[in-house]
RNA sequence: GGAGGGGUUCCCGAGCGGCCAAAGGGGGUGGACUGUAAAUCCAUUGUCAGAGACUUCGAAGGUUCGAAUCCUUCUCCCUCCA
């Protein structure tokens, strides 16, 4: 079964420029392709690990993968799917944003430069001649049909920067640019990224005469429509320094009923008979699925040992086990409870699952927060000495959010 | 460059001198119900404080006892004209 298949078969696709050439292609020989990661942060998010899952599949393949850091394009901003510019950000940030994403990257893919290439665009777009370019590039491009494009369209009413607008030929660009050095092919990407990838095959065609491909994949969203891996705190990241592992184990733990099956074959290498067998189960069998999907995922993003323990806490916490080592935890000074104790409010700020003490205020007065398995009853109770058992007290939040308060040694 | 219309709390969107910390919806969070699900219902959603204070309505000034609401300048966006 080729590749093409396997990722239809799971879901992945949503558009193709040619099915039928990319399909042979894929079969009959070792393609390069690429696709676009923007440093607009320190990390890639959960949003952006499909696009690394499905290099994956196509690595496993045999075929060449280029990941390409957008060290030039994130200088503009991809106005695809957004409402107002972005922020610009500092030439320097973008830089470290660029190399901590390379680094992720290059943890789930081999690029080695040979069966795989790390690239950043930075190298060519930065020291591009102004006039050259337009007469290279800019005259391949029609403004009528630009203004055509889905990526656009939200913004014809919200005011579009020429800067912005550039940015789908910056793009098209990195094609072309991919194309004559490594002979890339193939440009993948998120499904928003459809207009922007046709002007890079077009763009190929128009200048160079030679054909070039484009496929888009599904927006990993909610059944509500919603992009999946937003948090009240922001996105998922996969640094673990942002978001732990247990976090990121019991978002996917939780996601819902009708969502488990797709996120399944997207986002675990598990094959589809199996999944099958997961999903196929009446009422609340299908948290057995949930487990699977949390641990699967856990371990491809951070290893066997961080998925081994998410999954001993969860189960610690919400199915009676005995090994709690692994919540999330903090260490206090004890002094900072004796006598009438420490206030809770300022503990829930403190282990940032509160982000102001009037929020933790509101938060134990609506009868949310838990010492102990007790509901705190008054917003200024506070911590003290005789509620911890050696040297460890548990706060919860909700249901769902644990933390255990340690005593420093 | 000219004419007109706008920038409101996480988002959309009312308000157009006091009753406005600002309607309504969305989203978030908590509670009830459950299966660590969905749906539903209730509460909550600026900060700090044992209920009173402090900072918000693009920015800076001004008028007024009092401004998100009026005036001035600046800035950004939209529409039409050039």
């Amino acid at each position: 079964m080729s590749v093409y298949d396997i990722l239809k078969e799971r879901g992945f696709i949503e558009q193709v420029t040619h099915e039928k050439e990319v399909k042979e292609m894929l079969e009959n020989e070792k393609v390069k392709f690429y696709i676009g990661f923007d440093p607009t942060a320190d990390s890639l998010h959960v949003g952006h690990f499909i696009q690394i899952i499905v290099m994956k599949h196509m690595q496993n393949a045999g075929h060449i993968p280029i990941a390409l850091v957008g060290g030039g394009t994130a200088k503009i901003g991809d106005p695809s799917g957004k409402t107002d510019m972005r922020k610009m950000l500092e030439n320097n940030t973008l830089d470290e944003n660029a190399k901590a994403i390379g680094n992720q990257i290059s943890k789930y893919l081999v690029l080695d430069g040979e069966k795989g290439i790390l690239e950043n665009n930075a190298n060519w777009l930065d020291n591009l001649n102004y006039i050259d370019f337009l007469r290279a590039v800019g005259s391949k491009f029609s403004v009528n049909r630009m203004l055509e494009a889905e990526c656009f369209k939200s913004r014809m009413q919200n005011g579009l920067s020429f800067l912005e607008f550039n940015y789908m030929i910056m793009q098209g660009y990195d094609f072309l640019e991919l194309n004559r050095r490594y002979n890339c092919k193939l440009q993948l990407g998120g499904n928003d990224q459809w207009s922007n990838i046709i002007a890079g095959a077009n763009l190929i065609r128009k200048s160079d005469r030679k054909s070039a491909y484009g496929l888009t994949f599904t927006l990993l969203t909610t059944s509500a429509g919603q992009k999946m891996g937003k948090t009240e705190k922001g996105a998922l990241w996969i640094d673990k320094d942002k978001t732990s592992p247990f976090e990121l184990f019991q978002y996917f733990r939780n996601v819902s009923d009708v969502d488990v099956e797709k996120v399944l074959k997207l986002l675990t290498f598990l094959p589809l008979d199996e999944i099958e067998k997961l999903v196929n189960v009446e009422g609340n069998e299908i948290n057995k699925a949930k487990e699977v999907l949390a641990y699967e995922f856990t371990k491809i993003v951070h290893g066997k040992d961080e998925a081994d323990k998410a999954l001993e806490a969860a189960r610690a916490l919400f199915g009676g086990g005995k090994n709690e080592e692994n919540i999330p935890s903090t260490e206090f000074d004890s002094s900072l409870f004796e006598d009438d104790g420490y206030e809770i409010r300022k503990i829930l700020v403190d282990i940032g699952i509160c982000s102001t003490f009037s929020e933790g205020k509101r938060l134990i007065q609506s009868g949310g927060v838990y010492l102990n398995d007790e509901r705190v009853k008054e917003f200024y109770s506070a911590l003290s000495l005789k509620d911890f058992k050696d040297g460890e007290a548990m706060i919860r939040k909700g249901k769902k959010v644990y933390h255990k308060i340690i005593i420093k040694k």
